[in-house]
DNA sequence: AATTAAGTTCAATTTTTCTTGAACAAAACG
DNA sequence: CGTTTTGTTCAAGAAAAATTGAACTTAATT
């Protein structure tokens, strides 16, 4: 029964490769970043966050690094750079960027300033009614507004329609206008409910 | 940007080949389903109202096909058979029997009776507010739910955690819950209203 | 009871979407 | 300035999801 994807993305898990830097041929290098770049695995706390989000994220038919990254924030006292979202997750550093650019463009993600340093540092938002305005402004509403030209198009085709054809089509039409006009109005409602 | 699938999905119309049944050899055969089971192709009209179920159906994350099928009835004054539906779409009779089954069982398409007929025939349940109501109690309710169980696991887990991370982690598993509730009494509601 | 029609199933394939990684741009550093 | 650090972009590859089609089940028909 492949039509309806039932649940269930349990986070990836497969980190065969430790990914050691790739090949330190000057030793004498600065000690700079060490102790190792290798930051501390996920706790088995971090991950069931993250898993929580990386499941809620694909339901909205949003990529699960998306989730991940915003888990990974939400999860955190700290604000987080890119680099080390890129280590902790094992992710590359292009998906954490586009998906950085994302969750903020949502609200669901804040550069906070740190003085003195030159990296960026994110933070996740933690108030969930922010995240859901935002999904909705960027998400949501676009779809339902692009119904809007759907339906005059459709109004336009109904007049060359001829007969008994054109009746039917006008009540079609019709209901579906009521319901998208419902919907619209819903979702300020939304906004403020949740 | 290929964070987010920006709208748009126009009805693929890629009908290069004409499927002209695979050999008649037996030229005898009985006229019986002649003239030939092609049938007329989607209007222009038709055509719109699919699109438009199409992208709503990709919105919801779910397979275009099932925009097409929903779309196709939505449009028919008349119920439509399998065949039908297979030989206007242009979709493989799998793929229309997996549409219909889900659409079934969403309360969206319904089988009607048809006085000696041996094929099943399905109509659309114009009702969008029905529609929305099965979309919920299928999809929406029980991804809500599951939430449930992770929050219930991620309490034990925290239980675990030391020193301030403790602290931490419950105001945010509090933040959770406390939205997650609120999502879960908003349902009924949702079905109500739209 | 044999034949055919109707519908279902599911492994294989196709299509779509996500992720990666290497090349690039921008800006701080020295 | 030239170098290094930080972050972005996007073509190519990998992964996930949807679709097909052929084998199969069920049930009606002759």
């Amino acid at each position: 029964m492949p039509v309806v994807k039932a649940g269930e993305h349990p986070h990836s898990q497969s980190a065969p490769s430790s990914r050691p830097r790739p090949a330190p041929f000057s030793l004498p290098a600065q000690v700079k970043d060490f102790p190792p770049a290798s930051v501390p695995a996920l706790s088995t706390t971090e991950i069931e966050i993250i898993d929580l989000f990386v499941s809620a994220v694909r339901a909205l038919g949003l990529p699960k690094s998306v989730g991940e990254i915003y888990g990974l924030l939400f999860a955190s006292p700290q604000p987080l750079t890119l680099d080390h979202i890129v280590e902790r997750l094992h992710i590359s550093k292009g998906s954490a960027s586009q998906g950085l650019r994302f969750l903020n463009s949502l609200g669901a993600a804040r550069k906070v300033y740190v003085a003195g340093e030159r990296r960026d540092f994110f933070q996740a938002e933690d108030q969930l009614k922010r995240l859901v305005a935002g999904f909705i402004r960027g998400e949501l509403r676009p779809h339902l507004e692009s119904g809007q030209e759907r339906l005059g198009r459709l109004d336009l085709l109904i007049q060359n329609e001829t007969g008994p054809s054109q009746e039917f089509y006008a009540g079609r039409v019709e209901r579906l206008r009521n319901w998208h006009s419902k919907a619209l109005r819903l979702l300020p409602l939304l906004e403020r409910f949740l």
